[in-house]
DNA sequence: GATCTAATTTAGGTATACCTAAATTTTTAA
DNA sequence: TTAAAAATTTAGGTATACCTAAATTAGATC
């Protein structure tokens, strides 16, 4: 299987926080991206030294204010992906799992775009669909 | 940086082989890709192996029957994604380059459904830009 | 046709994200 | 409070896409 990115650590810790509200667990992170619990604590030691979390063995992990920034705009756009995926007719799941990808290597200005152009859509015809 | 995917190996020996007609050579592919060529002779033995290209040391490389496929719908879907970016304002070269990521990352049914959406808006009104 | 040059491949090595097994720490329960 | 169970980390190893340097092969020039 695909080696995860660092974007993906940091979505899965950042999920498991807002669910679980505090820190994330090694054990979490590691059923969340299917990933072996030694491989997690290697690579939450990367992500520290990366100023991205903040960590602290055997107690679990928090992302920092970088972390945080990162994982709120991968939100963003996560979910407006999904929302114009569904727009033009897309499958809830499959416009969810697109959205998880391509969240990851759409540029700001595209991003942008997409954004504007569902604003014009909903006033010219209010709420519904595109299509 | 980044290493590249298989995906991306097939779509340089795509364009090489358009661009010059017949084979590829390493050093065409090592300049394309930004990678090494002892890197890309490497790689070309792994891609024999998967069926995706014949082979030839010395003599360069071309798809097979598999990788023509493969790179065809890749270029169908660079197309169509370029082609929706600029429709709803990206700038052609950031369209250009979102479109090289995405084509990777998106579903068939996504696309399918962003090539509908195109053909309808099309349709309405005929040749003007989205927005 | 021999030699010189350029392209390619071989050889050997690095970095990194993964893994399993074993050791350790923390938590739970008797 | 201590023993058992669960979670986590440490130790050690693998696979793979990359690299540089050296060897080889192919093509050009004299």
């Amino acid at each position: 299987m695909r080696r995860k990115t660092a974007e993906e650590y940091i979505e899965a810790i950042f999920r498991i926080q807002l669910n679980e509200g505090g820190k994330a667990s090694t054990g979490m992170i590691a059923a969340t991206l299917g990933v072996s619990p030694p491989s997690i604590t290697e690579m939450l030691k990367k992500l520290e030294r990366e100023g991205l979390v903040f960590y602290e063995p055997h107690a679990g992990v928090r992302l920092s204010q970088k972390g945080q920034r990162i994982a709120e705009r991968l939100s963003m756009r996560h979910a407006l992906l999904a929302s114009f995926f569904q727009s033009i007719g897309v499958s809830p799941e499959r416009a969810e799992r697109d959205a998880c990808q391509i969240e990851h290597h759409i540029s700001e200005e595209t991003i942008a775009r997409i954004d504007e152009f569902m604003q014009k859509c909903r006033d010219e015809k209010k709420g519904e669909p595109f299509v």
